[in-house]
RNA sequence: GCCGGGGUGGCGAAACUGGCAGACGCACAGGACUUAAAAUCCUGAGAGGGUAACCCCCUCGUGCGGGUUCGAUUCCCGCCCCCGGCACCA
């Protein structure tokens, strides 16, 4: 046989792949289906191993599952559209389409050349019309149900990137892409409306029992649900009132200040009449300018001013003085406060520096005091009762305050989806009708980096006639947030070339939801709550059966080099191809998984790529030793009865291993471990080859052995299974093979070795046969000689025998 | 501050339900093969100590301090440190 050149066997077997369409599915209802999914890959232009060791994970999930007999839809595609390919644009003058097509080509050769078993006549770009298309129909659908939407608002802008910002792409109030602080604009703006499914978003969370608890946990973080009230209080001489949410109404007594945001609307009137309207508004601008970031953060000081009106406390019928708070967002609740200095860490520290007045209204036993009526009353019944109270006076409501807030998608961009929208003088807003979509992008934009939309300023877009009318009307230049694209191109995979509708919901509902979901844990917020969100929208179009997109989700930890994150600029990237080049595929594939469990962080090291090829050669080697033998013997059953003691040991290692391989993938998601006991099963079959009985018995114990590990190690080192695989006489490839089955009765141990502690402190092993009893086994642990030395000169309190006989541990005193 | 996840040899890690801590691999050392080297195959190894020596035996050891238990990397209480998320959210 040839030595191991693993390189020829990557190029011959790819080739077989995709010559044989080995991956590509369809719906087969007498199949238990699976579908395995890596989150699809921005096109940046080469994949490092940190990126592939994701494709690599949901391969090995993929082809496990194959091997026991799901139809497994295993998918790839691209996320084209974004800032990076526009700004490269604007940079070097190559349009974004030639740049992301070609990125394309190069990624997904890399893909190939490691073997990954994807359904490639899936593939999907989101940049091409026949996918964006249908975003574009989902706007229209939701612009009909007004879960897309259009305000002017208050928004984050990037400078740099020249574009709004979701809220969720704000990072320490800077942008999540390029690091730049964020500043506000005023702008008219397009929303999805996923406050909508705010609370569904956060029950449905404690549901997903296969995801990491620290995605729910940021998740539920980021939905921030909190219950509590509005309450208006009446501004004094005025049949006005200014309306707060609290969630703690109970020390509405102690209510003695009122707060407004500094871009509260009242502040402007209240400005215009006061004395000195300049004075005023120059102080409210004051706050509005500080930094966001920082105003956000708490970084600055609590500030503040007075408006010179009051309020009235509509539980204490007291005047309170309304002041102008840095503090106070405008954002969240109303973008007023009462203020409880008493009970308000803040407003405390407020009040102390402009010695407003503090009145204690619960005390230490969290009994309510100074609350009229109410003295005497806990706190927890307080708030219900005083909420009651409110409503029934007509002055408020219970109401819960979501954190989570719209979702704004214009961007000001052109590499993006064109919203399908129309402004028409007579009609106003009108959708494009569903037959003419897509509306494409035009091939042709200059790409200037200015501010404003590049769509804007092509006059062939942007004119249009109104479908309603047939007058003059305006197209809508922005584009959607690339967030729309990953949000549902999951249920495009099940159903990628429909032209009719985005897909088909009968393929949806044979292959949805996903099984199995692996990607970065950076999406943990944006991508995957998005997802949920849209996952909901096509429930509710009736499309979709399900409400949950992903069953089971894992985060896979980082590849560091050198400590460090890789990247171009850091100059620390391992690039895969290079390790194919010297190791090959296979030997690349077993390392990522062997190094470390799939979450986990890990550090790249060259000596443990090279140590995973020595353990491929060693499994060729060891298949070769027995591949005559093993063939001429055939499959035979092997007679139990008749085996020599070390053919026993070797097959009680096979059942044994195929038990640990099996739940190591398919449960734990544990490839380190799976890896290894295969490893300790080659150890043991060199033991066995080294005995050098060569009957045909061993050749068929071999055989079990080899042709085991084989279709276990397939799902890591493919192409080197597939070619042993052959060697071994099955011409049909491991497409045919099936995973193979443990036998409980030749795993078990022949022997058991029983550890005997003394007081807790192991002092010997025995070894006894499984069929020993209780009373034999603590007279044989009484007799032994260690044991005996170290309870010289003690009594035997106890001894415990651990059920199934793992230990006995003797008590001595 | 709140929430989540961690801390085990020189290194990556394992120990699944409270039961032999360190499987498997990397790096290292020794041996076999070889003119030699590489490759390969075999062997060794947590730290410290005892014995003339080997089989062996003892003590300590999973971030720190306590506790529960015959027995704790695992459970409980109190700390320290690291990573991630959220945070003037009323």
């Amino acid at each position: 046989m040839a030595d191991y050149h693993p390189q020829e066997l990557d190029k011959k077997w790819q080739a077989h792949w995709a010559s044989t369409k080995a991956f590509e599915v369809t719906e087969d209802y007498s199949k238990p289906k699976f579908y395995c999914l890596e989150m699809f890959a921005y096109p940046s232009g080469h994949a490092h191993v940190g990126h592939v060791r994701n494709y690599i994970i949901g391969d090995v999930v993929s082809r496990l599952k194959r091997l026991q007999g799901f139809n497994v839809l295993h998918p790839f595609g691209w996320d084209a559209f974004g800032l990076p390919a526009e700004n490269a644009a604007i940079k070097h003058g190559i349009h974004p389409e030639a740049s992301t097509l070609g990125n394309i080509a190069h990624m997904k050769g890399q893909l190939q050349r490691l073997g990954i078993s994807y359904a490639w006549g899936r593939e999907l770009a989101t940049c091409m019309p026949d996918y964006y298309r249908w975003n574009q129909w989902l706007f229209t659908r939701m612009f009909e149900r007004g879960l897309a939407y259009r305000r002017r608002s208050t928004v984050n802008w990037c400078p740099v990137d020249n574009t709004v910002l979701a809220n969720e792409q704000v990072v320490d109030g800077a942008c999540w892409r390029c690091g730049t602080a964020v500043v506000q604009k005023d702008l008219e703006q397009w929303f999805f409306k996923i406050t909508h499914y705010a609370d569904d978003l956060l029950q449905a969370a404690d549901g997903l029992s296969k995801w990491p608890e620290k995605v729910l946990t940021m998740q539920r973080n980021w939905i921030g649900r909190s219950e509590g009230a509005r309450v208006r209080f009446q501004i004094q001489g005025t049949d006005e009132s200014i309306e707060v949410f609290t969630t703690r109404i109970d020390t509405i007594y102690g209510a003695t200040l009122m707060m407004l945001a500094p871009e509260h609307g009242l502040v402007n009137r209240f400005a215009k009449e006061s004395d000195d309207e300049k004075a005023f508004m120059a102080k409210a601008q004051k706050f509005r300018s500080q930094d966001r970031s920082d105003r956000l953060t708490g970084q600055v000081e609590k500030e503040g001013f007075f408006t010179g009106r009051f309020a009235i406390n509509p539980y204490t019928n007291q005047p309170i003085p309304i002041w102008v708070a840095n503090y106070v967002l405008a954002e969240y609740g109303t973008g007023a406060v009462m203020g409880v200095a008493a009970h308000d860490e803040r407003d405390h520290d407020f009040a102390s520096k402009y010695g407003l007045p503090i009145v204690p209204v619960i005390n230490e036993q969290g009994v309510l005091i100074n609350s009229g009526t109410y003295d005497g009353t806990p706190a927890g019944d307080a708030l219900k009762a005083i909420t009651e109270d409110a409503e029934a006076r007509g002055i408020g409501e219970g109401t819960v305050q979501f954190r989570l807030k719209d979702w704004g998608i214009s961007r000001q961009r052109y590499w993006g989806t064109p919203i399908p929208m129309i402004h028409c003088p007579v009609d106003g807003i009108v959708p494009v009708p569903d037959e003419q979509l897509p509306v494409e992008l035009p091939k042709v934009a200059e790409f200037t980096g200015r501010g404003d939309s590049p769509l804007a300023s092509i006059p062939e877009f942007v004119n249009v006639t109104c479908p309603k009318c047939g007058g003059a009307a305006r197209r809508e230049t922005d584009t959607m947030d690339t967030f729309v694209d990953s949000s549902w191109y999951f249920y495009r995979f099940c159903d990628a070339h429909n032209d009719q509708l985005p897909f088909d919901p009968k393929k949806v509902a044979y292959w949805g939801p996903v099984d199995f979901y692996s990607g970065g844990v950076e999406h943990a917020i944006l991508h995957l709550i998005y997802s949920r969100f849209f996952s909901r929208v096509f429930h509710d179009l009736g499309m979709v059966e399900h409400t949950e997109p992903f069953t089971h989700l894992l985060t896979q930890g980082m590849v560091l080099k050198d400590g460090n994150v890789m990247s171009k600029s850091k100059g620390n990237v391992v690039d895969p191809d290079s390790m194919i080049q010297k190791y090959g595929s296979d030997a690349l594939r077993l390392y990522v998984m062997f190094v470390a469990p799939p979450e986990k962080e890990v550090e790249w090291t060259d000596s443990g790529l090279e140590g995973s090829f020595r353990f491929l050669a060693r499994v060729w080697r060891g298949a070769d030793q027995w591949r005559e033998e093993a063939v001429a013997a055939g499959t035979g059953a092997i007679d139990q009865a008749t085996l020599t003691g070390a053919e026993r040991a070797l097959r009680r290692k096979t059942h044994e291993t195929i038990k640990r391989v099996t739940t190591d993938i398919d449960v734990r998601q544990q490839m380190n471990t799976a890896v290894s006991a295969m490893m300790e099963l080659v150890n043991e079959l060199y033991l066995f080859t080294d005995k050098g009985e060569r009957s045909a018995q061993a050749a068929k114990v071999a055989r079990e052995a080899i042709e085991s590990l084989i279709v276990m190690l397939s799902p890591f080192a493919p192409h080197t299974m597939e070619e042993l695989w052959q060697m071994y006489g099955h011409a049909d490839g491991l497409a045919a093979a099936q995973w193979p089955v443990a036998d409980a009765d030749i795993a078990k141990a022949e022997e058991l070795e029983i550890p005997l502690q003394v007081n807790g402190k192991l002092r010997d092993v025995v070894r006894v046969a499984p069929s020993i009893t209780d009373a034999e086994l603590e007279a044989l642990a009484r007799a032994n000689a260690n044991v005996i030395a170290h309870t010289a000169g003690k009594t035997i309190a106890k001894v415990v025998i651990v059920p199934g006989r793992k230990l006995v541990s003797i008590v001595a005193k």
